[in-house]
RNA sequence: GGGCAGGUUCCAGAGCGGCCAAAUGGGGCGGACUGUAAAUCCGCUGUCUUUCGACUUCACAGGUUCGAAUCCUGUCCUGCCCA
């Protein structure tokens, strides 16, 4: 099967550009994905970029990874309400080197193989280019109404915070790296989510323009979750790639609890299962969806892609034991095991020494760091939603010593149903 | 540079001298229900305090007033129109 119609049937395709398919028929094609540098990890949402490389690669093309170090210096406007707050270049470069390192993680660079993967930064090739060079020799193959009539664009020049010439810019500075790696390295291809056509179509545009050639594209819908929120978002923020922001076993649960119309979606589009066994997966998980399987295959998966076989298992057994066994059995286990069974849920350290001061709950939880103040911490209480070695406290005035640990050294809470926390005696 | 309209709590958006920690909606968090799902219903959503209450907040700095998010002056920022 082809690239595209294996993308077409998870639906991965939003828009694409005639002649693409041909194109990606009649020969390696190399093609590009860019990443925005605006944090120190990559986060599930750039899983998808990710995925359509690993799918271009294993279809025998050439994937590119591009790290926007220049284009972050400037900050994508698309679709974005207001400004984007400029990073500083400490942190852009610092950001830049942990990207690629999670990169190379997940795509092949084995350059014994024709189509092995490369990585590029546009800051090497725009540091060099002038202001006045580039206004000359770019800009002019580009006109303001041809870039103002963009949707993406649409939202600032509508909206009431205006748009800086600056992130204006953005789409010609995007656009000419699309040029510049198809003069540099033949690159004649762009994917990216759908939030990128207007910049992509700058890029072949300028392709055409200045180099007389033909640049192909295509790009991915946005996820979005059934019910139209903001996918890659847990109770405690974005879901990381970098094990120690978000951890393998909370990376898991992220998965595990998609919902049922979502997950059928999620793994198509986050799995490289085929299309027989992703409907048999369908076909099961609708016959009884209580028993989740769909969502356990799907977190398997995309856990195993990112952080290994062995993460996942952990992640399962820390799962088991914390959602399928009473607290009483976690009891039973020495602290070096209760440990290594909760690796994953978040911890937070206290001084042995409150233990004698007999403090009282809310009062620890907002100093140990589990709450961030303690009115937070007593309105929860209040409204049930704490508990302490899995037995809800129904007073604030509880008092912490020897008698709350659950092993001798640690206490485990619970805020809600699903959040663990492991508050530990040092 | 000129004219006009604005800057309110996470967001949108009311308030226009006391009843304002500030309506309403969204989001977030929690509870019930359930399948660690969805939908639904309920509660919470500035900080501190068990409560009473205290304190800090309505762009910023001053001022008027017993009392200001609300009035005045200046500053900064934004949008629209004109140049």
């Amino acid at each position: 099967m082809n690239l595209i119609s294996e993308l077409r049937w998870r639906g991965m395709i939003q828009d694409i550009k005639p002649g693409t398919e041909e194109q990606l028929e009649k020969e390696m094609t190399t093609a590009y994905v860019g990443f925005d540098p605006t944090a120190d990890s990559l986060h599930v949402g750039n899983l998808v970029p990710i995925m359509l490389l690993k799918h271009l690669q294993r279809a025998g093309h050439k994937p590119l990874a591009l790290v926007g170090g220049a284009t972050g210096m400037v900050g994508d406007p698309s679709f974005k309400a207001e400004e984007r707050k400029m990073l500083d270049l400490d942190t852009l470069q610092h950001n830049l080197s942990c990207i690629k390192a999670q990169l190379e993680k997940y795509l092949d660079f084995d350059t014994s193989k024709s189509n092995y993967a490369e990585m590029v930064n546009n800051y090497d090739w725009f540091k060099n280019i002038s202001f006045l060079d580039f206004i000359r020799d770019v800009g002019k193959h580009i006109t303001v109404n041809y870039m103002m009539a963009k949707d993406s664009v649409k939202k600032r020049l509508e909206g009431d915070s205006g748009m800086s010439f600056t992130e204006f810019s953005y789409q010609m500075i995007q656009g000419y790296d699309f040029y510049h790696l198809y003069k540099t390295k033949n690159c004649k291809m762009q994917m990216g989510g759908s939030d990128q056509w207007g910049n992509i179509v700058t890029g072949t545009e300028l392709v055409r323009r200045m180099g007389g050639g033909e640049g192909y594209a295509f790009t991915c819908p946005l996820i979005k979750k059934k019910d139209g929120t903001k996918f890659g978002k847990s109770e405690s923020g974005n879901i990381w790639l970098d094990a120690s922001k978000t951890s393998p076993y909370e990376f898991y649960q992220f998965w595990l609890r998609s919902d049922d119309d979502d997950a059928e979606n999620y793994i198509r589009i986050f799995t490289f299962l085929e299309e027989a066994t992703i409907n048999n997966l369908i076909a099961g998980h609708r016959q009884d969806p209580g028993k989740r399987l769909l969502q356990k295959q799907l977190a398997q998966e995309v856990t195993t892609f990112i952080h290994g076989e062995e993460e996942y298992q952990n992640a399962v057994k820390t799962t088991e034991k914390l959602f399928n066994t009473s607290i009483d059995t976690l009891r039973e286990l020495s602290e070096e095991d209760l440990l290594k069974v909760l690796t994953g849920v978040v911890q937070f350290e206290m001084p042995a020494t409150v233990l004698q001061e007999g403090k009282d709950v809310v009062t620890f939880l907002a100093e140990a760091g589990v709450f961030p103040s303690k009115g937070e911490a007593r309105k929860t209480i209040q409204g049930g939603g704490v508990s302490m070695n899995g037995a809800k406290l129904t007073a604030i005035d509880v008092k912490i010593d020897e008698s709350s640990l659950l092993n001798g050294k640690s206490i485990l809470f619970q805020k809600g149903k699903k959040n663990y926390y492991l508050v530990k005696m040092i």
